[in-house]
DNA sequence: GCACCGATTGACACCGGTGTCAAGCCGAGC
DNA sequence: GCTCGGCTTGACACCGGTGTCAATCGGTGC
């Protein structure tokens, strides 16, 4: 047979000697289809290495079997760690992975996410923080009959629609990990508050100090946006105070690098002299000198627990969705960037 | 008008009062439209905010009007750049990209990505280094009649298929950069002997050297796999030696950042008593201190450039897709690891 | 023995587009 | 005035599957 030959279910309908329809039956485990037509179907299918047509399917089914990933987000590994973790889920259940990246600060990006789904008819979309966060745009999701699955750092919705990363939790153990080596003066490099995420772990952080008797001054908590030049900022303007703090903890691991990378400009020895910690334990983390501490978020479990729950809900499993997993519990990574500070 | 409601070709036909076919024509832009009724179809189109579906189509045109991006590479900026590259040309073309990592090492692949384009009738693909120097994948996607075009760093074939980027005339920059500093004792970390690409940056280094009258000394040369940690143990073998190198090239920026960290645990300084060139120019090049003197590719460049090409040889305009650019000349981007060496 | 029932199966319309082909129309050529 | 040919247009089959529904069949209950 010709490598390129298409195979219709007629085929294999005429070489089983039943109609296509019970071909179609049988591609999609319906019951009532007798044991013998069963094994002669199927015989027919192996023998001639058919694979139903999707776009046909598609079309009858009025389904696409293509999940999309949305997301606005400058973390490369952040993007193909979720990435793989939706594709494990994808592939195995007939299913595909349309890669939606957007512009969260462009005008009409709800638009046109909307616009994408209904053009495409993706059965499903999994969105990646912070879009994920958006109200707007899961009612325009509902609006339009689309199921989602939202990667949140807060619990604000049923649990088959989402899966909670728990910031807090992983600040925490930042917090009485700096503690605990005997820091009582620390630095924050907070997040852009536009993103919940970056309000979690503030909240977290100041409230485990506050649960110690420490307070987080309000001088020693300066904002950034994430990005690595925005670290390397925020942290001279911790540092350049007459008395600086014995450690910076920052939201992201692209500030933390930028922070250690302004201690090291100013001659300042991490860990011995400054504590640094990051959050996301981004590749990159483990690849400086000192290797960054940091929390690990378990992101490409995320994404297929949430893939899960997507497919549970493209086939109308409510139950089974919300029966996966929703909470992740971030892991410490302890690594070479934090000491006690110097007495 | 309910949000989620569907607009068929049949609507739209009504409304104008002609006849679905006529609808399509219009869509396709086809010839032999009057264009009073050019008019009519468009306004109704408009007014109804039809958009075909694409399952259908795909169905009739047997197309699918689907892109894949099929790599098998551990870096993540240069996926996600190559992504928003194709993207770009993707989404105006009424294209959609469907992402396809494999494992280059896994025993069927080459089969796997044949039947994955089969089953969802991929109108081409986009082959990302290493995959792209499969010539065993390249003779099944003819078998299957798929389009494809490949980024390489060598010319195999004709422009039409391919997107080259010039490794050599990189390495040559940095080979000259170093020799003006007045480098002389430089050691070179290889990539995998099985990348193409490890090979001429190989090349194109000793041969600059050769040029100038200097000779890349085989104890000078060892081998890594493109990652941080081999990078760490290469770096380690070349500085060990009694009399080290003055500097050294990494294949890539992995490897030459694991080469910065070696360097910086036994206490050498950075660029003073030791410089370290990287090649790739991965984001996290930059947010080291200090920064990782590199070369730039222009990856998004080319997945932009490569997509452009895949679309013209999908609408079988053979001519046009040779004529799109097929070679990019890479950019040296000095930054703060090199300096003269100590004399 | 007969009406009834669930399991099995296939004929046929349909999903929403496109290809084919023939019909209708109009102006040009003789 | 008639034929011819090119431009427009629509009817209808088709792409490759699925939904609906009716027909058939063997087994039950009485």
């Amino acid at each position: 047979m010709e490598p390129g030959k298409k195979v219709t279910i007629n085929d294999v309908a005429r070489l089983a000697a039943v109609s296509k329809k019970t071909v179609s039956r049988v591609i999609n485990s319906e019951p009532n289809v007798g044991a013998e037509t069963l094994q002669k179907v199927k015989k027919a299918i192996e023998q001639l290495k058919y694979s139903p047509n999707p776009q046909a399917r598609g079309l009858a089914f009025r389904r696409s079997f293509l999940l999309a990933m949305i997301y606005d987000n400058p973390n490369p590994a952040y993007i193909t760690e979720a990435m793989y973790g939706a594709l494990s889920q994808c592939r195995p259940n007939g299913y595909e992975l349309v890669v939606h990246p957007c512009d969260s600060s462009h005008k009409g990006v709800y638009e046109d996410i909307a616009s994408f789904i209904k053009r495409l008819k993706i059965d499903g979309v999994l969105l990646l923080p912070p879009v994920s966060e958006s109200e707007e745009l899961i009612d325009k999701l509902k609006a339009i009959d689309c199921h989602y699955v939202r990667l949140l750092s807060v619990i604000s919705e049923r649990a088959s629609h989402m899966i909670h990363f728990n910031d807090r939790e992983g600040v925490r153990h930042v917090a009485e990990h700096l503690i605990e080596l005997g820091h009582r003066d620390i630095g924050f490099i907070q997040g852009p508050s536009s993103s919940q995420s970056a309000i979690e772990r503030y909240e977290g952080f100041r409230q485990t100090l506050e649960g110690r008797g420490l307070k987080l001054a309000a001088r020693r908590v300066v904002t950034g946006s994430y990005t690595f030049q925005s670290g390397l900022e925020c942290a001279e303007r911790l540092l350049k105070a007459g008395k600086p703090p014995t450690a910076i903890f920052a939201s992201n691991d692209e500030m933390a690098i930028g922070a250690m990378v302004a201690a090291e400009k100013r001659g300042i020895k991490i860990p011995t002299e400054l504590s640094v910690i990051g959050f996301d334990d981004n590749p990159q983390a483990a690849k400086i000198w000192p290797a960054l501490t940091t929390v690990n978020l378990h992101v490409r479990e995320m994404g297929k627990l949430a893939t899960q729950k997507l497919l549970a809900l493209c086939n109308k499993d409510a139950e089974g969705a919300a029966s996966i997993r929703s909470e992740l519990l971030p892991a410490f990574i302890l690594r070479q960037t934090t000491a006690a500070p110097r007495t």
